[in-house]
DNA sequence: GCAAAAAATGTACACGCGTACATTTTGTCA
DNA sequence: TGACAAAATGTACGCGTGTACATTTTTTGC
């Protein structure tokens, strides 16, 4: 095929090759005369044949956590990472190759770079378990590019040992918090979420550290634990209301939005309204906040940018900005609507 | 690499690529040899060489429609038939690859196939559209397998040109709209979508069917069209309240869950109340339905089915089921929850 | 125990491209 | 115009598999 090119343009395959990749030195008039004629034949190169030659396969793999069952991730947060990946990965010209997750099967990430499959890797969803601590460690000993989305492992601050791009949940919980004790809040309860996860570890601490900057009591009975799905928050509802009721909450902060949501559907099921007998704040600012009712204060995330962020680093190879630094926190942003209203609380 | 593989265990490279790949008549003893050997060396296959000796990629590719702003297509879609896919797809020991549709560029598909970087395709989102048209006829021309998922092309019922995989939107519809009529609704205002995409034609059909059957009238100014969107659906809420409070309406069938919480939304900004002033029914049955509240009747769609079933047969490369037809349409199923809900309806 | 069939293995090469290196053409300067 | 450099193009080969075909080994049937 490459050969009727390369024939009727009266050029050697080497020449079509050239013109194709926009390498070497190449006559105008032959690179016109080749382009025509592989219009003309219709001619597509066999990108097998090329990845092949070339040792790369121009694929950036996903790894996305097992969600037959949507329940520890929002859709929302997926979809919107998996976008700004993709606007990236299209930039740049390559493919994204979507590599699915198997529950609790030891990870084999570093066989997808033997093999070739992929020539860089985005890793969603990882934990601070073994499990995965260790398949992320043998692909640095191997010096593989990859990155890890939205999780840290080691202590906020410190350096990492690989790419990891991350948002600033600390911060945002702190505007958060500071946000509910602004329009009046000081017994402020805490949803949080598994702390495998280092957003949840974050969110802790933020809230935790307002609270002492604030002069309040840290409270045990306040701070609970659901698994980022609504059915946990809804199921956490029973004991909130009660702490509500009996005066010793005024408030929520739930660490996703989700399960604020739950939260808010079984507090209601108690009489209780977000907005009017207690305010509500979630986390992420999914489309599920504005869907809600009373609409949801939250703390939106840039997804889509760590998204890009995590590609054109793990596709550039290399490190973050100037200096060697391993590791970007994006900055998020309260949003504030009805659940945490002011106007709503007054008329209480 | 795999010289050294068949170095060690005592044999040719041709009996390694034949253990590997379990063709081919082979001794029990020398297999367990090879593949000791290829363990203890650490041997991983060139994925890349492989795909180029077999001419396959062994990836399939799964066409997204253009999801910048997150508008046309709920995540919930988008992610619940990508994991069905993905379920599939892994089973099946193949990849898959993610391309990205730009808005509004001619579609290259062929392209994909000729250069073999994908073995079958699935296209999400597709319309009804000239850009949309003759990529797939370009694609049945040169017989490449590819399936189009959730969008028809000719009218309900008709024997497609290609692979097909809907659910029955028709059936879906009537079903809703026959809860309204049973729970006492009258006159049913219905938000549809845009006509590019046959499930909001066949939406339409069933919900006029319904309206004939029952000797209901067609009422022209009851039928509003959005385009799926959450904001769609809330700024129609203006037009539907006049029609609720000059009792034209008492009720709304959305096309889907983000119109009808929209609508939701913007009617109760009018003191409207879903499940009590009016009856509200959804479509597609995502988390957003258990999130609103009143929590959403809606239309259940198997859309992780649908996405396997895709898969299965595009990978299969067969047709679907005994005979020769190209089309699947899969059941959906009414979900019953306040905003239709009967109690409340009552009480008013 | 021998011939023939069957099973197991080895040998050799194609797949389509990119590219190092050799060769030819073009351009430059005196 | 000739010598030489630079640009343009051609030639040849490797990349790591899978597999058709040739060859060797084992089994079978008598």
């Amino acid at each position: 095929m490459r050969q009727q090119v390369a024939k009727l343009a009266g050029v050697s395959e080497a020449t079509v090759s050239r013109v194709l990749n926009g390498v070497g030195p190449v006559k105008e008039a032959t690179k016109q005369r080749v382009l025509a004629a592989a219009a003309e034949l219709g001619y597509v190169p066999n990108a097998l044949a090329q990845q092949f030659a070339r040792k790369k396969s121009g694929n950036l793999g996903v790894v996305l956590p097992h969600m037959a069952k949507v329940s520890l991730f929002s859709t929302y947060y997926f979809s919107e990472m998996l976008s700004g990946i993709g606007s990236e990965v299209q930039a740049s010209g390559n493919d994204l190759l979507l590599l699915f997750r198997e529950a609790d099967q030891p990870r084999n990430y570093t066989a997808l770079f033997q093999s070739q499959k992929i020539d860089a890797l985005i890793v969603l969803g990882a934990r601070n378990m073994e499990l995965d601590r260790t398949a992320l460690e043998e692909l640095t000993q191997e010096g593989y590019p990859f990155c890890v989305l939205n999780q840290r492992f080691g202590p906020r601050g410190s350096e990492s040992p690989f790419l990891t791009v991350d948002a600033d949940h600390w911060s945002g919980s702190q505007e958060a918090v500071r946000h509910l004790i602004d329009i009046g809040c000081r017994r402020i309860a805490f949803i949080n979420g598994p702390e495998q996860y280092s957003n949840s570890i974050d969110r802790r601490e933020g809230y935790l550290s307002v609270l002492v900057q604030s002069g309040l009591p840290i409270e045990q009975p306040l701070m609970l634990t659901g698994n980022y799905s609504r059915k946990s928050g809804y199921e956490l509802a029973n004991q909130l209301a009660e702490l509500i009721k009996s005066g010793q909450a005024d408030s929520v902060f739930a660490a996703n939005d989700r399960m604020a949501i739950g939260a808010m559907q079984g507090l209601r099921e108690h009489g209780l309204e977000a907005g009017r007998d207690y305010a509500l704040c979630g986390y992420d600012d999914a489309d599920a906040a504005r869907m809600a009712s009373p609409q949801l204060t939250s703390v939106a995330v840039p997804f889509q940018e760590m998204g890009r962020k995590a590609a054109s680093l793990v596709l550039g190879g290399g490190s973050i900005g100037a200096d060697a630094s391993r590791s970007a926190v994006l900055p998020v942003q309260l949003v504030i609507r009805e659940s945490t209203g002011v106007q709503q609380r007054r008329s209480k």
